[in-house]
Order: C-alpha cells, then structure tokens, then sequence
DNA sequence: GCCGTTTTCGGCCCGACTGTTTTCAGTCG
C-alpha cells in the first residue's frame, strides 16, 4: 500500500477534491482495522471493508461523485458513510470519530494483527489487561510468562505468540508469488506421487496469482479407502519442518526448503533491488525460509467445491455463496446444496444432496454463470460481467512477442546484446527491445551517450542483417532514462532522437520517497509530457517485501496519458515484470486499460534467466484484466514500430 | 454501518480447527 503509514494523510492544498481516492479507500481501511480492535459490531466493521473496496476498484473520479451526488446511489454507501466522505472529499475534514481511533489506539497493535494466531479481540484483551501495546512489550510480556495465567489464554497460546513473533519478523507473514509457486509446485509435484492420490491441486492466492502470498492451500482428492493412508504420507513427506495441526479433514504444515528436490537458489537479483529486501543476508535469509501450507482432503465427487472454495477469494466466496443462497441454495468447501433437502443438515452430511459438478465450470453453470478464471476472483466486477457474458479475453503468454525494457553489459546486465536477442529468438518472440541505464544512474554503470550511440550502430546492423537472412525478428533500440528534477530526461534531445523509444523511470528512490503525493504526481507528469518520453517505468518504485513505492496518484498520471494517447502520440505505462516489482499494480490494470492506456510488460531483465519473468508480468496483467488489445508486446514488430511515429 | 418485491428492524457467509474449556470464543480462510 503506498505510503505505508497507518496514519489519515493531510489534505493536499489545492482541492476540492482533497484527497485522492487511494487515499480514502486506504483511510476506510484503516477505520476498520481500528474498530476491529475497539471491539466494534463486526458488521459494521465489514461495511467500512466493503466501502473500502469498493472505492478502491472504482473507475470513476471521486470528486465528481461526490459533486453530483452519485456517491450516495452506490452500494455499500449509505446514510453515514454517504455524508462522511462527502465531507472529506469535499472540505478535506476527516470525520472527527476517524480522528480520535487513531489517536486512541497505539500502532503497535495494529502491528500484531500480523502475528499468525493473533486476532482484535486478544489483542485488545492484553492490551486492557496487561498493557501490551507493541510487538516488542508482546514478546516481552510472553517471555515473562504472563501471557498463560490469562483467563482465555494458557502456555500453548503464548507459545505460539513467540513462534508468530519470530515469524513475523523474518518474512512479514507474506511471501513473493515467485517464492510461493516455486514451494507450491514442489509441494503439489511430492504430493501427486503418492499412492492413491486422485487429484492434487494448488489453489489459494497462489492459484489466483496474488503478488504476494500468505500461505499455500493445496486440495487433494482420494477415495475413502485411502483417505488415512494418503494423510500419513503427506505428514511424512520430505520438507516439512513442523506439523502444525492435522484433523480429519485438513493438515496444516510449515514447509522449508528441502521440499526442493534440486536445492534452492534465489538467482541474479539487481543491487539495488537487493538492498531493499535485506542485502547479502537475503539468500541466506531465504535458503533458511518457511512457508506455511495447508492441505485439504476430500473424496473425488467433492474435489471441485473444496477447490473452488479454497481458491477464495474470500469475497468472491461470499458474493457466489450469497449468489446461491438467491436460488435457495447453500455453496460451501463440500457441494451446492439445495436448501429444501438439506434440512438441519451440516458440513459434509449435506452434501450427499449437492448438485454433481465435474470441475469448477459446472459449479459456475448451476449458478448461471460461464467458469471464471481464478486470477480474476477478487470480488472486483467478474461476477457481473460472467451475469453479461463479458469476461475479458485474458492475454496469455503465448500471445507476447517482444518486450522492449531490457539490459545488457553496456550498463549492468550480465548478458550481451548477442546473448539477449538469441535467447529471445529462442522464446518464440519476433523482436527484442534493449534499454539500458542512462548516465545518472553510476550505481548500475549508466551507459554515456556515445556508448548508446554505438549500441545503436551494432542494433542497426544486427537489424540489417537478420534482414538479409530473411529471419523474422527484429530488435529495437531505447534507453532506460532517469527521471531528473524538473521531469527531465538523462540524455539530450538530439541523442534521444535516434533511439526507437525511451523508458522514463524513477531511481533516486529516497527522494521521491521524501516528497508528497501532490508534486509527485506533477513531476511524473512533466516527465511524461517530454516528447521522448513512451514508457513510464515501474510507476511507483515498490519493491515487494522491501518497501513501499513513493506515493503518487497514478490515477492522475493516467488520465494524464490518456490524454496524449487520444491525440495520437504513444504513452505507455509498465508493468514491470520482476517478480520482485510488478509494477503497475494489477489492480490498476484495469483503469488504464478502460482510460485507453496500453500497458507494456517488461522483464526489466539483466540476464537471460531474466527475460523468463514475463511470465509473472502476464499472471498480473491477467489479474488486471488485460486482453491481447491492451498489451504492446502482443504487436508484431512493424506494427510496433508504426505506432512510434 | 448497510440493506430491503417478506422494507425501517433484524438480519448481515459459514465451517474447521485450536486451545481453552466441559460448551465455547477466537481466528482463519
């Protein structure tokens, strides 16, 4: 979340309206964080949740909702809320109650809501009777052994806290999805070779591609006769460091890096990416790391809900749940159960009544809707456009032919130019774009003007001769420019001229991280505005698990681009393919792609190992709803080429 | 706090597991 704070940001000064929509979607958020831990009705909790995210996937301005009043007609908004945000839209006034939650509630106890185990009403309950009110007086008090004596609590209880504590601080609860799929994988690969395994299957965020991921949910069907046979050989499978809890139905594991039949290496990670997620103790922090798994076993016939069910979202869940509740049914991990003859009935007992489904489609079709792709259950819109018949046509890898933000040796990749284009010709891609660092950039030996000038000459001729050989492929030839103060770009005009495009991205992280949204969001715009400008660069500087990107309202930036693009001169947003970035965010995706925006995946690689991250560039594009017609790399080269004109 | 072709009150998704209890609350997904 950009800004990070847990905190009711200030207004900027030159509203109506005074705060962007991110920023009213997050202060939402954070409400109800805090009403969770005064202890607040939970339903109340959850309609501040709701309105959160629902402004949050909102493709609307907020300002002129609330100008024309359109906010109060939205659902999820009513009466309270409805007069709230008008307020804070337009006069800048946080509602005094939002004011005084965070000023009551110490923000170490939000930060204990990351502890695995841990929810509000412990939290609050220690807090009362104990005064913790950080992580640090938690351990503190739990080391002490006062936590046990607590009416509620006992000694496994504050075990478990010290466990979650440690835990916390090694990974901050969530993983990457490239280190998430590569346990997953290995897990669901060990599992699929036991005896009597039916089906075995990796759902949870995994499954829906979430940039990060908390925990692995794997479901895996067998028969009755083998059901107990197949539990004891998930336990004594190799990689798992500690069994958590086994029941009938579900096993819950913490795997480690020996699931790797193969060892575990993290690869080539850029510095200055490693420097924000840890440094030189990153590989040995990782080749030492955990993942919690848990696994669900149930009978053929039940496979499709439990995988269905486990695949989540948790809000997509209760959207279908309540979807079937309309046509007087009850959906759930076990069947689709009509109500009339399951009676009193619970759980698995019901579900001898429930509708037959083969696989997850036939679920959908009970439910009059065609299947909808997991990446895209998110409660965010795909429930009504599966009513409509009008799922999006998800771009897939198949459908790229190029990327254009790559490096070579001429800055700080590892690979040649040579090297880079054989391995993209080896991918099955038709063109190649190369886009090493600009001259400001010393840290990754940012390539001088004559460099890029010669760089271009040896482009030309590769172009020419590939020409001659009649082989489809081609490269381009760009630069990675820094944004400098004022938005201006590393190189003169007249060197920029010569290249096929040009990558404007942020480096001087620490400063853009000092400055507030509104200048920000100026100076990108600046930048955009240069007429050599065609791509802006991972938008926001996040680095995953390592820090938050500057803040910026990119809804702004967008728009902004969408402007240029109308009149004809192409304006491109990233979506930087490294799975330590993905940035654009893929929840955004879906407002460039509806501002008319094209988005272009880059690998952003520095090796040749590098340009296999598409991959993860397009599991969020498709999450962020993009189609073939959205994506530059889809273009075949001269089509490409025509739209730099 | 939101919502309503059973509308202004009484619902709001629902089940598993854990650790604490001896009938249940808290947490999770």
């Amino acid at each position: 979340m950009a800004g990070g704070g847990f905190s009711l940001p200030k207004a900027r000064p030159s509203g109506p309206p005074y705060f962007s929509r991110n920023q009213v979607a997050n202060a939402l958020h954070q409400v109800a964080v805090l009403l969770e831990l005064q202890g607040a009705n939970v339903f109340r909790v959850r309609s501040y949740q709701n309105a959160s995210r629902m402004l949050g996937s909102l493709t609307e301005d907020l300002g002129e909702l609330v100008a024309t009043g359109r906010l109060l007609e939205m659902k999820g908004i009513g009466k309270g809320l409805g007069s709230a945000l008008t307020q804070v839209i337009a006069e800048g006034l946080w509602p005094s109650d939002w004011v005084e939650l965070h000023a009551s509630t110490p923000e170490g106890m939000i930060e204990m809501l990351g502890i695995p185990g841990l929810g509000p009403k412990r939290i609050k309950l220690m807090n009362q009777e104990l005064g913790v009110d950080s992580v640090a007086s938690l351990k503190e008090a739990a080391e002490a052994g006062k936590i046990a004596p607590m009416k509620g609590f006992g000694e496994k209880s504050q075990a478990r806290m010290l466990d979650g504590i440690e835990l916390l601080a090694r990974f901050r609860a969530r993983r990457r999805l490239d280190v998430g799929l590569m346990y997953g994988e290995a897990f669901e690969a060990r599992i699929s070779q036991i005896p009597g395994v039916l089906k075995v299957q990796l759902a949870g965020s995994a499954r829906r591609r979430k940039e990060t991921i908390g925990d692995l949910d794997l479901v895996v069907g067998v028969d009755a006769e083998h059901h107990e046979s197949v539990a004891n050989a998930i336990l004594s499978l190799p990689g798992i460091a500690d069994i958590k809890g086994a029941g009938d139905s579900k096993i819950s594991l913490i795997l480690d890096t020996s699931i790797f039949e193969e060892g575990f290496t993290v690869g080539h990670i850029d510095p200055n990416v490693l420097d924000a997620i840890g440094g030189d103790d990153y590989e040995q922090l990782e080749s030492g790391g955990t993942i919690d798994a848990q696994v669900r076993l149930v009978p053929p016939e039940v496979f499709p809900f439990t995988l269905a069910y486990f695949t989540g979202s948790k809000e997509h869940n209760i959207a279908m749940r309540q979807r079937a509740i309309d046509r007087g049914m009850r959906l759930n991990e076990f069947g689709l159960i009509p109500e009339a003859k399951a009676g009193d009935l619970k759980g698995m007992a019901a579900a001898q009544y429930s509708l037959p489904a083969v696989d997850e489609a036939e679920i959908y079709a009970h439910l009059d809707l065609p299947w909808v792709t997991p990446e895209l259950r998110e409660d965010t819109g795909e429930i009504k456009a599966a009513e409509l018949q009008n799922l999006p046509d998800l771009i897939t890898s198949a459908n790229i032919r190029g990327a254009w933000h790559n490096h070579t040796t001429l800055s700080d990749g590892e690979a040649s130019l040579e090297e880079m284009a054989e391995t993209a010709r080896k991918m099955g891609w038709n063109w190649l774009g190369i886009a090493d660092h600009s001259p400001t950039l010393k840290i990754a030996n940012g390539a001088s003007a004559d460099d890029l000038l010669a760089q271009g000459t040896t482009i030309q001729s590769y172009n020419a001769a590939w020409v001659k050989e009649g082989v489809d492929f081609r490269l381009f030839h760009g630069v990675e420019s820094d944004i400098l103060p004022g938005g201006k770009l590393d190189h003169p005009d007249d060197v920029l001229a010569t290249l096929d495009y040009t990558v404007a991205s942020v480096h001087a992280i620490s400063k853009w991280r000092a400055r507030d949204e509104l200048e920000n969001t100026e100076e990108l715009i600046r930048c955009i505005d240069h007429p050599a400008t065609t791509v802006l660069g991972h938008p926001t500087g996040r680095i995953l698990q390592g820090r938050d990107g500057y803040e910026v309202d990119l809804f702004a930036v967008l728009e902004h681009m969408a402007e240029h693009n109308e009149e004809g001169r192409l304006k491109a947003v990233e979506l930087n393919a490294s799975p330590y970035r993905l940035d654009l965010d893929w929840r955004l995706c879906k407002h460039a792609k509806g501002l008319g925006v094209p988005v272009i995946i880059n690998p952003d690689a520095h090796s040749v190992r590098g340009l296999a991250d598409i991959s993860y560039g397009v599991m969020a594009a498709r999450k962020g709803w993009l189609e073939q017609g959205d994506v530059l790399n889809t273009l075949p080269a001269e089509e490409l080429a025509s739209r730099l004109v």
